[in-house]
DNA sequence: CTTGACATTGACCTCGCGTCAGGGTTGCAA
DNA sequence: TTGCAACCCTGACGCGAGGTCAATGTCAAG
């Protein structure tokens, strides 16, 4: 006897579903096969071979419409269709440990969401001793410089750094930390607004003097600065004042924040 | 001021679409944010390092519906989910890999769907002379036999290939190839059919002399003439015939093919 | 003051099947 | 003989993770 295979000793024996099978029959992908007497669907081996095919390149992740395409190419188009699926499959894997790497990533702080440089001087910050808020408040800012203008993030990291092997420097910032907690009316806000003119001053001469190639890099140690409290001036009303006194002794050679 | 992101800053920023970011908001997976004057939605830094995580993890293949109960979890719990996740991509890679030789196997005839040992044999079978389409008939034959009893493959190819060895079956064979186009009345079919009982009853002692450990190991080496045809009947009448010859001769020791 | 890029909501489309409903068939054991 | 489990049939809806289209509102710049 013609012994013929059912549907489900088909899928059974190529290792697809038996839904998957009449899938392919409704997409036309694969051709419906004989009915018996009760209309049960009877494969033969070419449907074996057919349907092997299919699951090989469709597990490959060839979708469906270019499967069928691909059945009735010739040996060479079909040679080079699937020099290209494996090429494919080369570059997913590539792509399968670059995600690997992120989602180790993920298990390490910021990496992730800032560039190295930044999370490397976050660190910086951390080990001079500054608060972990602090830490957290400066690193929304660069995330949100970052989203907003990548390219002056990697010349104003510099700067900051540059800064930060400054000693005075480091001790303004560390005194901009703990001021944040202040009363807006606390009388030392007013000496920390000198120490801070004082320093930008005498450093901004300190930079054109060293180089005029960078031209724009002596307001820049401003903007450096100031994006330390650009964030948190809204949460702080201390550092709110901080900055107004400071405008106030700068004159109008710092623009006002708008 | 307090620069805030809109969706298509942040989309681009972290390398998805409006619309996804759109879908995470409706399936509560980011938090809507506030919205400005005109009702567009303003994003802060934590939605940035949200959707960073939200991307690494729906990248590495988790369901949204888990990366939000990931993403409310302690890290030790997150963690241990992490190193699961990556062992998934692991496992993906050996799949891919896998694939690969499937997708290659595909370009090398007969490999994929067949056992190797049936492969081999049908390479036998074309080296010693038998026609394109008998070696078609032979392979359909073993993909339904595979499909239905994997069990006894192994066993009835060593039994065709020991068969093979014989000179007076190989001549046989080819024969039975040669009459698939005769006229189903052609004189030479008796002298075929009287050729073939002879060689099996002969056949069939020497096996059974040889060794009894293998019980069915005698009536197989019948099946195994008859696989030769079971197919081909259906299409040749002169193989039909010739059957119909051998059963004769064989008296009903062979059973009758209902 | 218009133009083009961007934003809003909402409804339907895609792919590769899975799942359920509501039946008919087969083969084997009690 | 009669279960009854295990198949098979068609047809319709569901899902995940967004994409696409429509109709409308808003922003920035020449």
């Amino acid at each position: 006897m013609a012994k013929l295979l059912t549907i489900g000793q088909l899928a059974n024996h190529c290792g697809v579903t038996v839904r998957a099978i009449r899938h392919y029959h409704r997409v036309g992908l694969l051709p419906e096969p004989v009915r018996d007497h009760s209309g049960y669907r009877r494969y033969g081996a070419q449907a074996v071979v057919d349907l092997v095919r299919i699951k090989v390149l469709a597990d490959a992740g060839v979708p469906l419409a270019q499967i069928s395409h691909l059945l009735s190419a010739d040996p060479d188009e079909f040679g080079a269709a699937v020099a290209g699926i494996d090429e494919a499959l080369q570059q997913q894997i590539i792509q399968v440990e670059h995600r690997r790497q992120q989602l180790l990533g993920l298990l390490a702080g910021d990496q992730l969401v800032l560039p190295s440089e930044v999370a490397e001087m976050l660190n910086d910050l951390r080990e001079i001793g500054v608060s972990e808020q602090g830490v957290q408040i400066e690193r929304d800012g660069w995330i949100l410089l970052a989203a907003l203008s990548p390219e002056v993030v990697p010349e104003w990291t510099m700067q900051k750094r540059a800064a930060l092997d400054d000693a005075e420097f480091r001790r303004i910032y560390l005194a901009y930390d703990n001021a944040r907690d202040w009363d807006p009316n606390d009388p030392r806000l007013k000496a920390l607004a000198d120490r801070t003119v004082q320093w930008t001053t005498t450093r901004s001469d300190a930079a054109i003097g060293a180089r005029s190639d960078t031209s724009p890099s002596d307001p820049n140690v401003m903007l450096v600065a100031q994006l330390m409290d650009a964030e948190s001036a809204y949460t702080s009303p201390a550092l709110n004042r901080l900055a107004e006194l400071c405008r106030e002794r700068l004159g109008r050679s710092a623009r006002p924040a708008s």
